[in-house]
DNA sequence: TCAAAAGTGTTCACCGTACACCCATGG
DNA sequence: CCATGGGTGTACGGTGAACACTTTTGA
């Protein structure tokens, strides 16, 4: 036997979200973007989104907005907030939650993006969004600021074997300031996750720097433990 | 000119709070719940919720259903996530977004307890509840302890003057640990939101005990600052 | 041989924590 | 006068921040 709440107003429910990248040739800290070739504000400039279906969880719609457009699966996803100002939407009264998602920006599908005219922005040159987007990368990047000073998710963001420098660019590029060489590399050691492998990149000087990776399992262990503190 | 997208799958959105309260005559923390007076799982105990309406803000309704339940407005409230397992209620497809409410438990109106069939319980000795609240609760639980370690959030639950052992007793019923007598004061201090009165109570000792007040100006500078980076 | 990036340690200030004694008062 | 809770300061270890020189090697 079910029941009904009779005379409640539905909405409409869509995730939108914001894709980090790092680009690794620019040093900088990259979003990706869609043209909108539907209505309203059509060729504009949006967050990827999508609506909550039925049969899914909110956390599954993110994660499959975000595959449909990047090809990708067991991505770092974090929610951020609800959006629900009520003419937010000028189509139809909508709510929609918020994601972030950081990506190795060599992984995705090329084809994908050109389906859904997606580009990369520098995210100092990013256009203007629709409805209330702006707003919502505002958020994501306080929050990947904060994120990233109390987990070690900037990983994430690096393909499966980097240099110290990368991390340091990384790191750079996220919180938008210098960092000292000596204390970053001190810090990022503390956590002990990382091993150093023999091989050396040599395409960003004579000397050649030291290659790192993730130890998967160490990883594992501290964000689920700091999971549990920060909630 | 408006559009419409057809064709997406709607839902019932709701807001669920967790409303805590501090216990002055038994020194704990207390949480308020209703007992559900409609189907389904009428009779249950259940976090205090409403649907959101069409007019106003996902916030604003959880404001709403906490100002029914309390008569209490301009109340600290944090969103905590959104739930959307697709069986969580047996009636019909429902989100629900979480909040939080810090209020003071001797302002709220009795009339509106009993109205609601609602009561205040030990956190300690819970009845479980409907759906997925233990979940949310739990949940509430860990923001509020790790928010009161970086924010002055707990005065919100004290009346307007109170003594250094209640905020004591309280962070220690917040963070279920036994807190050093000093540190805890010096702490407390150096936060610089906290003016001595010349009053003192003395309920709890022949001595007595300083009153003090919160200065509003400060408290609303510091949280407005530090709000700003934990997002 | 030199330019350009890689790699590496020490010092200091601050903060959180551990820890114990005297004070005031009502009964 | 004593039992009860109130009020207060110091010493230590750990952490984050400032800071400069040597190494390697391709051009």
């Amino acid at each position: 036997m079910t029941y009904k709440y009779k005379h409640e107003d539905k909405a409409l429910v869509a995730v939108d979200c914001i894709i980090f990248g790092f680009d690794q040739e620019e040093e900088v800290l990259k979003i990706l973007l869609i043209k909108r070739d539907f209505k309203p504000s059509k060729g504009k400039w949006s967050l990827m989104g999508g609506f909550l279906k039925t049969n899914e969880t909110i956390d599954d719609a993110a994660t499959r907005v975000l595959c449909t457009l990047t090809g990708l699966q067991e991505v770092y996803m974090e929610q951020l907030s609800v959006f629900s100002e009520v003419d937010r939407d000028p189509a139809e009264r909508t709510i929609s939650v918020a994601y972030y998602a950081l990506i190795n920006i060599g992984d995705h599908k090329k084809d994908l993006i050109k389906k859904y005219s997606a580009q990369w922005f520098d995210l100092s040159e990013m256009p203007h969004l629709i409805f209330d987007h702006d707003l919502m990368v505002d958020h994501a990047i306080k929050r990947l600021k904060y994120r990233i000073s109390v987990q070690p998710i900037g990983f994430e963001l690096l393909p499966e074997k980097f240099t110290m420098r990368q991390v340091k660019k990384l790191y750079e590029a996220i919180l938008s300031e210098e960092l000292d060489k000596r204390n970053f590399v001190k810090k990022i050691h503390s956590m002990e996750i990382l091993e150093r492998l023999d091989e050396k990149d040599k395409r960003s000087s004579k000397k050649g720097s030291y290659l790192f990776r993730v130890k998967k399992d160490k990883y594992r262990r501290k964000m689920d433990k700091e999971h549990e503190f920060n909630a």
